[in-house]
DNA sequence: CCGCAGCAAAGTGAATACAATTAAATCCGA
DNA sequence: TCGGATTTAATTGTATTCACTTTGCTGCGG
């Protein structure tokens, strides 16, 4: 079947100009293997990809190169490039491993302190979330404004840990593509109380400048959701031996 | 000054044939910047490298954006690719991080049990470890051996964690360039023994199935390194300020 | 009917040529 | 002499072309 939803990049799109067009190419690709336009363990065809975005297969293959970095595309050699495929067990890891770095970026912040605008962000994602939530129940849009302001804390307080190195790894497991059905998970109301409760006690671990602590804290917050994950799979009954296979032996 | 010590690859080198030039042309570039022949923060000249590689531009800039995907250089759009530079705080903290990372990996090996073939090699590490830890004291050359008896314990074990997320990850840390004299730390005999003992009890922990235990024990092995370096630079005296920086706030 | 050899088509790898951007040097003009 | 604009060189980005590898097909022989 041919590449459907995956057009040339209009000419000078808007404001922010575009830097070449390799790094176009590569969100387009991206977000079409995201998208699911492109299916898991399929191979990608160069020539095709270059037809569809109306480049030469110089910046597709540049494009190709920098997700396999991302570890979003497998390569062989004289074969070229698959979408990479990321079975259950590899995403409930994922949650695993966030939890163990973004552990480590709240003990990096604690140590290290937060800049007033720093704080400034975490405590309006904090007063934003208590009000969000004040009602006891959610309105219709509430979920994406909540995913915002959770967002918000999670980036801010990255970014106080100040190392890149850590940043990028969890970056990429935050790009562990997770067919999107599944993503909707705990999205009730008392698990995201919890979790905002959770953001708060964080804080205050930090601002107490108590890194360990906050590693904790933060390692089991990140961890709860791959916990509710996994309940919300088995519920639904659905692959629970490859669940399994992963959290026990 | 022309790139000294960086020569093009002899024609089929030897049994393992290589797949193609980008490969083989990707590792010379790496091991020329791990090596220090291109010193960090320097601008990386394409058609140069063309050059002294006697290859075309293409397979080069393959090698440069699949090294940016590795962390080792950064790009800047129309302004090509630069060596990262690592300070020592950016260093001390990789060692922190892969200690997480080694401890979540040593827990998943726990869970999912080790095959007759890894059990058999890290018990060979280990004796072959006992064995030459005692005499008491290192002769020449030691060193090298039990580097690569250290390297097959960890290895193993992380191939037994069974995720290939977290073993690219731990591998980039691995790969963090550290001033080659810096590295020479802990090298004495009762660190050594100390780490070898590590060794045992982490191994112990997994084949008890005791994941948590496993994790610790391996995250403090690798944490302990280090202190151990952050110790002896302190005692060099050098840079104490930085070590600091990364350490308190 | 199965298997293997050889051939043809498709796809990737590398080199060269050209375009666009950036950095440097030169040439004014104040 | 200094500042700035303009031109020139150097460097990166993209396209095109050719070479090589892989793969699937075809047909011959068993």
């Amino acid at each position: 079947m041919p590449d459907s939803s995956l057009s040339p990049l209009p000419e000078a799109a808007g404001p922010g100009r575009v830097a070449n067009r390799s790094l176009s190419v590569t969100d387009q690709i991206r977000d079409a293997i995201l998208g699911g336009t492109v299916s898991a363990g399929e191979r990608i065809n160069e020539v095709r990809f270059s037809k569809t975005l109306e480049v030469s297969r110089t910046p597709v293959r540049a494009a190709l190169q920098a997700l396999a970095g991302e570890g979003l595309l497998d390569y062989a050699p004289n074969r070229g490039f698959t979408v990479r495929e990321f079975p259950l067990s590899a995403i409930v890891d994922a949650y695993e491993i966030r939890a163990s770095l973004e552990g480590v970026a709240a003990r990096f912040a604690a140590e290290r302190g937060l800049s007033a605008e720093e704080r400034a962000i975490i405590e309006e994602s904090l007063v934003a979330g208590d009000k969000l939530l004040a009602r006891g129940e959610f309105a219709e849009g509430d979920l994406t404004i909540y995913r915002g302001i959770n967002g918000d804390f999670h980036d801010t307080l990255l970014g106080a840990a100040r190392n890149r190195m850590l940043a990028e790894m969890i970056r990429i497991c935050h790009h562990v593509p997770m067919s999107s059905s599944r993503n909707i998970v705990a999205f009730e109301h008392r698990d995201v109380r919890r979790r905002h409760d959770d953001h708060h006690r964080i804080y205050e671990a930090i601002m107490a400048r108590e890194p360990w602590r906050a590693e904790i804290l933060m390692r089991e917050h990140v961890s709860g959701v791959k916990s509710s994950l996994v309940k919300s799979l088995i519920e639904r009954g659905e692959q629970a031996d490859i669940v399994n296979g992963s959290a026990a032996g």
